[in-house]
DNA sequence: CCGTAACATGGAAGCGTTTCCAGTTCAAGG
DNA sequence: CCTTGAACTGGAAACGCTTCCATGTTACGG
């Protein structure tokens, strides 16, 4: 009694065929209210649910949508984390499942393979280094696709991204006025479209307030945590008294890395970070941080398909 | 000429029937050798990718697992990541597709409701505070079922897990063996069987080492890294020279508050976390790490299914 | 050279839905 | 009381694949 309800079973049950309990229970018009009801009662009844393959062969829709993520993005930043979980939810919302790809280093055989089986509605493609080639391959399919992010090339795709310069800008903007001095940058790393904007905020502020950029106080990592030690500890021997960390986790490996020659922050250091990842509640100012509107995002990206 | 082929088309231009080809593409017997190996070449050459939906259909599988994660563990703490990285990865090798389920708050309705459509063959769900009623109930559903973790009440399910009480102490040992006399405790929520376990490990540790524990000394948290602060400050203020974190975030957090008063880490403070999710690479020593070895986690619960 | 078993083959019946289409019902207007 | 059209209804054809089964086919030993 478990698995085996059909919709003949309900139909039969419910003293009418099967097209017309199909259109009842999918809100359809064309049905009596009546019996929608009677049908709709006796399905919970039996505990029916539709089978998706079977509904998917059908009507070709899936209700699916494949979210892609770089496998390290998901691995050691917690962006890709939050990320996904932003969408996932947003599918969810939507009711719709969400396949998960990790992307691997690999040609695109892999994914392409993988993605293109037909059990996906629509694809979303998580910030990445967006020149790979099996990313344009996924827009040039012909599935509907999404970019979370900025595609360096071209611009003919769909994409939701945020303001990462002027973001950053400001950010550094804010430690001015905090009063800071000599303001590090730890930037991420350059092939990315992201990092390469928020870096050029970094400048931006600088130009803005009047203040000539100092080469040597820009460090660089990768977006990971670990990276932000040794770009941190580059940083502190400079002696700045303020730090912006092109992403959060960089933000918490430069102030590790402080803690160990037992720099003090916020007193000696003043840390500002990107994506607000680095806690998950508000706690006294450690850290500030540029917070990016996660849910929006995924809510966004789930829409535009 | 992108999406339209199907086994028809294949079959019809190989000079087989629908049967022959579909034997000859799945590696199924009872199809001569030149046959096969023509339809496969002709199958890709035209690009042929099977339908998902009808394969499901046609054959009852799916080739598609179900990965529940607490909504939270995913979002807040890098171990759901990377449980979620090792169990994607798992499966892609094992050319699975792995749909991902935020376990909200809420009761099983919805859970329950997405993960028994019939697309799943199998599920795997991730360390919870386990006695959530819908974890319960999908163990109770004819799905294959694994879990991460431990159940705290029932034993008749599969589950992967690792030892979390030895290993806890053994990171306690550790500390004072490097000569630590007051070592305190970050604990995780203490409704998690996974928290508690390292707990026992922490006061074990004092047994064996024939020390009293110093209840004042056990701190509280939440695995987030943000709970790690204020536990970190208590600490930090009842003046021990050593940390047991009960997860590398909450550690990373410890770490973060004495950075405001300027503790020294390791010099002032010695500090062990559990996971491996602190850093992705090694790092001289500032957090030490039990590691937890994911990919062999996510590889063994996926072939468990 | 025939009988027979082993294997290769194609036909056809599903798998559980959706959806098109023609037929039916029913109420209101003439 | 009959028309007319709107609203409902059930039959049946897809959807693209797997798999059972009854045929052909082949190759072997007798």
């Amino acid at each position: 009694m478990e698995q085996k309800v059909t919709l003949d079973d309900v139909a039969r049950l419910s003293g009418v065929s099967r097209s017309a309990a199909s259109r009842a229970l999918n809100n359809r018009p064309g049905v009596r209210s009546d019996v929608r009801e009677r049908v709709n009662r006796i399905a919970d009844h039996l505990g029916f649910r539709p089978n998706r393959a079977a509904k998917n062969l059908a009507s070709g829709r899936s209700s699916v949508i494949g979210f892609v993520i770089p496998s390290d993005d998901l691995r050691v930043d917690p962006y890709g984390a939050a990320m996904t979980h932003a969408v996932g939810r947003a599918a969810s919302q939507l009711d719709l499942g969400m396949m998960l790809h990790l992307a691997a280093e690999e040609p695109g055989d892999t994914v392409n393979h993988i993605l293109r089986d037909g059990l996906i509605d629509g694809l979303i493609i998580s910030s990445v280094a967006a020149d790979k080639q099996w990313v344009d391959e996924l827009f040039d399919s012909a599935l509907p696709t999404v970019l979370i992010g900025t595609h360096p090339t071209r611009d003919d795709v769909l994409s939701v991204d945020v303001e990462n310069t002027e973001s950053a800008a400001g950010a550094v903007t804010h430690l001015f006025e905090q009063g800071c001095e000599r303001v590090g940058c730890i930037a991420g790393p350059l092939d990315r479209a992201d990092a390469r904007a928020r870096l050029d905020g970094y400048r931006l502020a600088h130009e803005r307030a009047g203040r000539p950029v100092d080469e040597t106080l820009i460090a660089h990592g990768r977006f990971s945590r670990a990276s932000g030690l040794p770009a941190g500890a580059a940083l502190f021997e400079q002696g700045v008294d303020g730090i912006f960390a092109s992403n959060d986790e960089m933000a918490v490996g430069a102030i590790l890395s402080g803690a160990r020659s037992g720099f003090r922050v916020p007193d000696d250091v003043l840390v500002v970070g990107f994506d607000g990842t680095a806690f998950d509640e508000v706690i006294e100012p450690t850290i500030t941080s540029v917070v990016q509107p996660f849910d929006e995002i995924g809510r966004s990206a789930v829409e535009l398909l």
